[in-house]
DNA sequence: AGCAATAATGAATACAACTCATTTTCACGT
DNA sequence: ACGTGAAAATGAGTTGTATTCATTATTGCT
């Protein structure tokens, strides 16, 4: 009971279904893993043509039959591969937030401080949205339908990709790197915001001028880092001491709750990938 | 030599000469300002429709027919007033931002510390994106053409809207309000940048929770203002210090949980509706 | 080679922005 | 009140682009 030709107006993304050798048993492995790959390569091609093409003029000004043209298609194929033509602006994004993450989780892996990794992902997002500036006019034009955007690729893309920062606060917080005093997800917001603004402003003076980059950058992670915070932490004298203990108590509680909250949810924690 | 009917493809806006009555040297004053107020009206409805249909539906699901039945002209008048679907855009968006700085301007007038109008400025702002989120969308659509946009019409009332906080910023530096380490265009992009951020953050949270907007506001505002160092925390007596700062380690803590039980996604959760 | 099933094609359709020849309304002079 | 020319308004037509679909080509399998 597959579609076939039928039904047309499914659901988000179509593909030529790949399943056709799979479905009955292949017999030669790499006859089916070519045509698998052709497939696949097709659909990195029209990918990569939508992105070149949005990323240079915007999704508007893009046609259709454009990125038929770069992808080497018909452009009737385009709707064999995605629905729409905002289905594909969602693939070229998700690619991005793609990309995005695996250089970003790298850049943390290798940078051991707070706030080293901060600074790194601060300058990694104002360079990356920076060069693929029209990239960020797909959130709100990829039609962010009220139902299924939970759930939707992009959401998730973007929420693996915020993970990344999320991970290094959570850890920054234990570290005791981070005041603590606003919720993590406003700090996400000013960071992310903050960014995205900054580089607005820096796009308005013509020439984009390292300087002003640096000055984001550090002003932004200096905002998140905790001051030195007088000698909260630190507790000389002893009458402190049963206090501090009880607090600490208290604080691997609340650890451990967390972790419990993290894996139920299907998550699979920072690192794991 | 006034363009009549020849030439269609001028600069930006236009709308039915007004000055008909006036070249011939007025007689009437009262016939004349009566035309003057329809053709006034007239722009106002269509804006006005646009407005309503934007923000309900967004630039690109709205059609010009809708407009144009809406603000009950023909479709073809709406070309008298605006050249394009976007010149419309951004005559809404200008007006939009008119409103924002009016009432903006006057809040700030009411206001004598630069915390108190910082959070109103804040919640103001975030209020207002909120009820009419989807005019933010015309920021990034209304055609932001290279060479013109400087000097546009979006631009100056955008320019004009964040003079109010950059006048309330400027006056707190000589107040020694404000801490100083960071430029202003920063501050400015963190405060704009981070409330548009949070803004999604809260409008994806199904119901507008008033507790998050408080958060956000008074978080973003306390990342302005100057810490009034230590005197915030000193306490009368040495004992409670310790206490304070355990209260507020376990608040943390507590923070921490709550904003991870909020992430415990799913329909079904508590009382999460 | 022959045959289903899958993919690809591009001409045809649908829909929305925009144009323009025509009609209507207006302000003024008589 | 009426005629007149200019300004405004109209909506049928044009144009451009997303999307569909009947047809053709390719593929994997026996």
């Amino acid at each position: 009971m597959r579609a076939t030709t039928a039904k047309r107006k499914t659901a988000d993304k179509r593909r030529p279904a790949k399943g056709g050798a799979a479905k009955t048993g292949l017999t030669k492995q790499g006859a089916a893993r070519t045509q698998r790959e052709r497939l696949e390569g097709r659909e990195q091609a029209i990918i990569s043509a939508a992105h070149d093409l949005f990323a240079a003029q915007g999704f508007a000004k893009t046609t259709m039959s454009e990125i038929a043209g770069r992808a080497r298609t018909a452009e009737g194929t385009l709707y064999l591969y995605f629905n729409n033509k905002n289905a594909l602006a969602r693939a070229v994004l998700a690619a991005f937030y793609q990309r995005l993450t695996a250089t970003a989780e790298e850049g943390v892996r290798k940078r051991k401080t707070t706030a080293a990794r901060l600074e790194f992902l601060a300058r990694h997002h104002l360079d990356n949205i920076i060069r693929e500036r029209r990239l960020l006019e797909l959130i709100s034009t990829a039609d962010r339908n009220p139902e299924n955007y939970e759930g939707s690729d992009i959401y998730k893309m973007n929420r693996a990709y915020v993970a990344v920062f999320d991970g290094v606060m959570q850890d920054g917080l234990w570290r005791g790197d981070i005041a603590e005093d606003r919720p993590l997800w406003l700090m996400r917001d000013i960071f992310f915001g903050g960014l995205e603004y900054a580089m607005r402003t820096i796009l308005m003076k013509r020439r984009v001028n390292g300087k002003d980059v640096d000055q984001a950058v550090t002003g932004l992670v200096s905002l998140l880092v905790a001051k030195p915070a007088e000698g909260l932490r630190s507790t000389p004298d002893g009458d402190s001491a049963e206090l501090n203990a009880v607090a600490q108590r208290l604080e691997a509680a609340a650890a451990r709750l967390e972790t419990l909250a993290d894996k139920g949810k299907g998550k699979p924690n920072r690192k794991a990938e």
